[in-house]
RNA sequence: GUGGAUGUAGCUCAGCUGGUAGAGCCCCGGAUUGUGACUCCGGUGGUCGCAGGUUCAAAACCUGUCAUCCACCCCA
């Protein structure tokens, strides 16, 4: 195939089949926002692009896709929702009731190197809370995630959270300058991935001591004394360490605060896994506290989040955090703010890979098939159709001049729809119509009202 | 942006040390003019990702380029 007729690098085209897939996550993630009383919102896909770039990081900045208009403005392609919702919120911010709990659902941009799991065009469903400082919005959209990815059937995963407050306090504590701290952070994300000794090489590389990290991991690690997952645990341990270790009193009453806001989320993330009642629901410790969990965005202040799929390794496939001063950037009061983001495209591929035949379960949007045989039947054939779609039931009607019975059943067969209604002389004599169930091969010779009200009961 | 693998029919792939393309599935037609999954017969479809180069001759070798996958980077 040549070049031309692909799509571009990174996006790709979507089969009636997966339609239907996609459709359906994206309307169950639409129904959960508003079950929780989140607002639908839209805007540009493109902004300025010194809006976009505004306290974004470096690292991100190169992802966007960025473009001049006839008269020269210098736009770029939303990467994600959160920078534009800054710009929307200081641009209506009267107009707006606050609490401001709003959704969107997109398509965003980034250009980077494709991947399984990565495109450089993907849907992303966000959920923010502008207008209060209080840990309640993490707790809320916490529990909104959990309702959400049941309602997916996503199967089991993992809530990490960690606090940005901690992270800049033990950093501050372990003499990391200030400028290296974006990549300090880095760094030490990674642990996980690339063990200490990959840690410290890459922490050397940006002119961070060892002697730095030993510092911060002596406050930090939590593990070789403490095997335990018991994060109310872990947090007290941590404190202790903290109110111990660290000298500027500042530093250390912000970093107590963010231990303190943490214990509040899992405290409340207990009540929520108490009241619920699904079985596939996690249990109590489902959420996580990773003192090492970082996330790139340059913009967030205090807890941070990610949801990990534990059936299949393709990344994050959910993430969030709290952005207090990000509204103040484009010249609002200042605000507390906090969201969540999923990734439409990664839950997808998640639900796809779990369960290879989930296309199959996933009926399609036609219900009913009407074939007439000659020009004759037209009539009673349309007026048969307008009653089965008056009475909600999808129908399609052929549109071949001379069909083949045959043919039109194989069709409706390899489209999936479940019925076909056949309508020749002997039908249309009666004003009835064989209703054949493709499945099952039954056949029934009825009015078009009671072929509607059998097709109804069957659903 | 860096490194590795791959690119042949709509799909999955074969094609030997260079001699100018094949299978299965799909699709279309017929056996079967008011009934599809099985069977049989016949048929359509490819400038071998693209562009150069080497050669009497390139799908194969060389170079460049584009795309896909994987690993980095970073992230949904």
């Amino acid at each position: 195939m040549s070049q031309l007729v692909q799509p571009p690098k990174g996006t790709k085209d979507f089969l009636p089949e997966e339609m239907i897939l996609r459709r359906r996550v994206i309307e169950t993630i639409r129904e959960c926002f508003t079950l929780y009383g989140f607002v639908e919102i839209d805007s540009p896909v493109f902004e300025y692009f010194e809006l976009l770039s505004r306290k974004c990081g470096s690292e991100v900045e190169k992802e966007i896709y960025v473009f001049e208009d006839k008269a020269k403005r210098k736009l770029g392609l939303r990467f994600e929702f959160t920078s534009p919702l800054g710009r929307y919120y200081a641009t209506n911010a009267e107009k707006l009731t606050k609490p401001f709990k709003r959704y969107i659902i997109g398509k965003v941009y980034r250009y980077e190197n494709t991947q399984a799991g990565r495109y450089r065009e993907f849907y992303q469903a966000d959920a923010d809370i502008i207008g209060s400082y209080s840990m309640n919005v993490e707790s809320e959209l916490i529990d909104l995630a959990v309702f959400t990815l049941e309602k997916l059937s996503i199967g089991s995963y993992e809530i990490v959270i960690n606090n940005r407050k901690i992270l800049d306090g033990i950093i501050n504590a372990a003499g990391i300058d200030e400028s290296k701290k974006d990549a300090a952070l880095r760094a030490l994300d990674k642990t996980a991935k690339i063990g200490e000794a990959g840690v410290i090489k890459e922490l050397q590389e940006n002119g961070i001591s060892e002697e730095n990290y030993r510092s911060f991991m002596r406050i930090i690690d939590l593990d070789y004394e403490n095997e335990t997952n018991d994060n109310a645990k872990k947090l007290s341990i941590l404190k202790e360490r903290i109110i111990a270790e660290l000298k500027d009193e500042s530093v250390k009453q912000r970093t107590v605060e963010g231990i303190d806001e943490l214990s509040l989320i899992i405290e409340s993330g207990r009540k929520t896994a108490a009241v619920s009642e699904t079985a596939e629901l996690p249990s109590e410790d489902f959420i996580k506290f990773d003192p090492l969990l970082v996330r790139g965005l340059g913009y967030y202040t205090g807890p941070i989040f990610e949801i990990k799929s534990k059936d299949v390794a393709i990344g994050s496939f959910a993430a969030g955090g709290r952005y207090d001063n990000l509204v103040e950037l484009y010249g609002a009061r200042p605000e507390g703010a906090c969201g969540i983001s999923f990734g439409v495209e990664r839950i997808i591929d998640i639900i796809t890979q779990k369960n290879v035949d989930v296309l199959q379960y996933v009926s399609a949007p036609v219900k009913i098939y009407i074939v007439y045989l000659t020009e004759k039947e037209k009539p009673f054939a349309y007026k048969t159709a307008k009653i089965l779609r008056s009475n909600g039931i999808n129908t399609e009607i052929c549109v071949s001049s001379e069909p083949n019975i045959g043919k039109e059943i194989k069709y409706a067969d390899k489209k999936k729809i479940e019925y076909v209604a056949i309508i020749g002389e002997r039908e249309a004599a009666e004003q009835k119509l064989t209703l054949k169930n493709i499945k099952t091969r039954e056949e029934k010779t009825v009015s078009a009202e009671k072929a509607a009200e059998l097709i109804t009961k069957k659903q």
